[in-house]
DNA sequence: GCGCTAATTGACCGGTCGGCCAGTTTATTG
DNA sequence: CAATAAACTGGCCGACCGGTCAATTAGCGC
């Protein structure tokens, strides 16, 4: 045959497939949620047919949980990295920790989504898998207040969840309410939160309303 | 008469009929989303054919849509009431916009589902609606900063971002992080939660960090 | 009663869904 | 160089998708 010839017909390389499909699927997943991502598409997407996909992971689900493990692995590793490496209890240690995992998450943004999507199909894979993180926080955040470095009034839990839910939702909200008046930048946002945070989180002096 | 007899073959109500499929269309992009839900299922949860739905609503974007604007409407109606009836600024008003706020939102879940999946799916109407309201909220604050009742190096806008986006996401993380250890009630977060920003807010005495 | 409009139905459309299967092609390996 | 397993393909399946249409039925003014 004439000059085109396929240059090598097709150099298989099943990891390198398996990946492609991995990546298609967690892109469209992250865009558009589980149910209306169609195969065909992921199939499309990763230059390959529908019934490779269906011979790597199975089905349409197994990728679905494959593309969640991988975004809960990126998110554990931060911050199980933030959380081992604190020795001592200090103020500055929870707005380190603040800064980290917001910088974290306007990182990785298609990780906040894949999380809204798993949270709002009542999937409960995520929930059953970050509960050792916010224990861990949490028991930072007593030891704080045990050397009276934040006020004890307080369930620590309580102040993970505020941070944690604050950073999340920022991005999450931030593409729809991009426009409102006057909102500023990711950083001058963190800024004003840590500023009301970290102070109201200060031990107050007796005689507050 | 005879228990069961069909009490008049079919005694005809379009309202009713209409209002039947506006709730059963409501509750299941609700519970499931936009992508997910058939219009089969919304046929037979309303007890009514599929065509019957298209001669009232169009289309399941139109049915969609009006689930939408019935969501934004309660929300909007309890956050204008909150707005407007404010006559003078302090801090006691804040407080109680956003325990009004929280306990909307507790009151009415289905709001807040209805519009993470709306988000979720970058949709631009709700973003467009509520700008209106933020922009209200941040003058109050405003109000407040210039009064000395609240700190002023913050971005009111930012104020208003924060308790917002806590409270709502408090209760879109409510159902699956349920489980974490510790984790209080409603009441319990929402009381750490405002001592925590109502004393972060006040004015800084000088010699803060 | 009569006729018109709107409510309501069931059958049906083309298209897409996830998944399956019977093959073909490639790499490995003994 | 066979033989075997794995990678990979195209075609097909039944189910379901949103939407349409012609036909029936009920309400309502006259």
């Amino acid at each position: 045959m004439p000059a085109d010839q396929k240059t090598s017909p097709t150099p298989r390389d099943p990891d390198e497939t398996r990946r492609r499909i991995q990546q298609a699927a967690f892109d469209l997943f992250v865009e558009k949620g589980f149910a209306d991502v169609a195969m065909r598409e992921i199939a499309e997407r990763s230059g390959v047919t529908k019934s490779l996909i269906h011979h790597h992971f199975g089905s349409k689900d197994a990728l679905w949980k494959s593309s969640k493990e991988a975004a809960f692995e990126l998110y554990a590793e931060n911050q199980r990295k933030d959380l081992m490496q604190a020795t001592s209890s200090n103020s500055d240690l929870l707005r380190r920790g603040v800064i980290n995992y917001f910088q974290f998450l306007k990182d990785h943004p298609e990780v906040v989504r894949l999380f809204s999507w798993s949270h709002l199909e009542r999937d409960e894979y995520l929930g059953e898998n970050d509960s050792e993180l916010v224990r861990l926080g949490a028991a930072r955040i007593r030891e704080a207040q045990e050397a009276g470095i934040f006020r004890d009034d307080i369930n620590p839990v309580h102040v993970i969840t505020t941070f944690v839910i604050t950073c999340t939702h920022w991005f999450a909200a931030h593409s729809h309410h991009g426009q409102w008046d006057g909102i500023g930048s990711d950083e001058d946002f963190l800024d004003d939160f840590l500023n009301i945070f970290m102070d109201g989180l200060k031990p107050q002096t007796a005689g507050s309303a």
